[in-house]
DNA sequence: TATTACCCTACTAAATCTATAGGAGTAAAG
DNA sequence: CTTTACTCCTATAGATTTAGTAGGGTAATA
């Protein structure tokens, strides 16, 4: 299941790409607009700021802001960011690769291979989805 | 992330899926051939029996074996049994739907559109891969 | 200098995950 | 008919993650 953090971060990203670019948004106005509790929205908004998607401005009119064109916004760094890796067992990781403890053998491993598989299809969609192509409804 | 009992259930029933048809392993057998945790297989092997995937014998020489042919045990159904939903957010579930509370039009929903998506990707993959494709590295 | 809004750490309640404990019941072998 | 080797089932507990909440600090602007 994916986390309401995920869920509640790509409806933020999703409203400021809407916005003019660079005028900032305050979270209360997010909050509001989603229906997302302040408090939470806040902590979601500083770690996509620390990652680099989000700027902000501090102050009266202060607020986030996207920081790139939304159509180069790729849903795989987002889900990175916000999700973490986004294969489903690390020893088919890309990112955050580990050997299971209880597998003697990968290539034996029969999830192992499914979960490649799963991760090349996801990786596929969120490769070729951008932030631009969400609002596109 | 899958979780341990997905994974353990998934090696447990590819195991049993290279065994001779109707010959029941102790769950002591896959425990150790698997490297799982006794009791926890035995929790795990409990609800895919329930789930009908199973069948058991008790009693001496008993234990656990495939009711189906490998090739008619398709992932979509383990994978429902063992980790739930395969939809990413119950708005897009087929057989689990629920409403986001948050969502007031889910057409709308940049999120609800780009899990659908990999609703169905992953819903293909696991559709066209059987408990016999994956024994078959 | 008052106000507005972000910044940051810490905390907590609830849920979920990953098991473990312990006994009851069943079937086959000796 | 008793021992042994299994499954069956409920309950529980520790660890981790999730989903927030609290509250003060800091910067910018009017």
């Amino acid at each position: 299941m994916l986390s309401k953090k995920t869920k509640y971060g790509i409806k933020a990203l999703t409203y400021l790409a809407k916005q003019e670019t660079g005028v900032p948004v305050s979270i209360a106005t997010i909050s509001e607009m989603e229906n997302i509790s302040l408090k939470f929205l806040e902590s979601i908004l500083l770690t996509l700021r620390k990652s680099g998607l989000l700027g902000s401005k501090k102050g009266k009119a202060g607020g986030y802001y996207l920081l790139k064109d939304p159509k180069d916004v790729k849903m795989t760094t987002v889900m990175r960011v916000l999700e973490g890796p986004i294969a489903m067992v690390s020893c088919v990781s890309l990112n955050y690769y580990e050997k299971c403890a209880d597998c003697p053998d990968e290539t034996a491993c029969a999830v192992h291979h499914l979960m490649i598989r799963v991760r090349d299809s996801n990786l596929k969609i969120y490769g070729e989805t951008s932030l631009a192509d969400l609002i596109s409804y």
